[in-house]
DNA sequence: GATCGTTATAACATGTACTGTTACATCCGG
DNA sequence: CCGGATGTAACAGTACATGTTATAACGATC
């Protein structure tokens, strides 16, 4: 069922987010407010800013009034940079255990697949390119009933 | 670390294989011989066979010298035939528990992704049905020592 | 410099999916 | 009827995502 992770889901929303109250005039908002809008625990919103402040699209203030902002162009960050922050790792999986190398379909498959696998993901990159976390908050306010 | 799944890989290898011997002469083979080459258990292969049967690719004789072969050309099977048939989900999820939908972003961001996760999905499939798996053996085949 | 609110991070619990394995019922050619 | 294979259920082990609690570190403000 692949069971996909939605990290890139939750990177989109809190940057969306930080856009849209940067907009009405917040700077800086906390963990706890951007997980009043996604609907779960501080620590999930900051290890997802933790990943984003590496990437350099957010940073951190520590002590009291403390908390996070935008430091990027939400029009400049595309959805490849936020997936590129905060998920590593391939599309598809290869054999749990190596093939038998002593068969030739065995000892080919890996290098064969690699090929395959690799233009699948450049495709994804290319895709998600198209998209700009702008493009995403104005798509989200196109929705408002 | 996304942690994909090796349906695809395992199904690609099980019809390279049959393909193959199936030009070396033997039509039906079982899922132990398979098991073989990419060096799993039996039961595994035979789940995975499962699958490309109900696709109609393969089909199985059971009773004494029992097994399985191919019945259709590999030719005509694309690897989005094969990751149809083995594979289904999405490949980025959405949020575990739903967002807060009186926030404009929680209301109006899961459409906004889904627009975009759609329009990825797609350019996956159209890769996908770039390669078949007569592709992925001739290119198996070419790696060969 | 002490306080307080927040970040940063570790540790643990829980749920779920994938892979591998054992076991066994079912089928059918010989 | 036998034997060898399919078809499936059940379970163990691993891995990972998510959520939660606890605690250290930080720094603006008083």
């Amino acid at each position: 069922m692949m069971s996909a992770n939605s990290r890139l889901t939750i990177a989109a929303h809190i940057l969306a987010w930080m856009e849209l109250d940067r907009r009405g005039g917040r700077e800086v908002v906390t963990s706890e407010q951007i997980a009043g809008s996604v609907n779960t625990n501080p620590v999930v919103i900051r290890r997802c800013l933790g990943d984003l402040r590496k990437a350099g699209f957010v940073e951190a203030r520590r002590g009291a009034g403390a908390g996070w902002s935008l430091v990027r162009d939400p029009e400049s960050i595309s959805l490849f940079d936020v997936h590129q922050a905060v998920e590593q790792g391939p599309l598809f999986g290869m054999h749990h255990t190596p093939p038998n190398e002593g068969c030739p379909v065995g000892y080919g498959i890996q290098p064969a697949l690699r090929r395959v696998y690799g233009g699948l993901e450049e495709a994804v990159r290319q895709q998600l390119a198209q998209t700009s976390v702008a493009d995403v908050l104005r798509d989200v306010l196109a929705q408002q009933r």
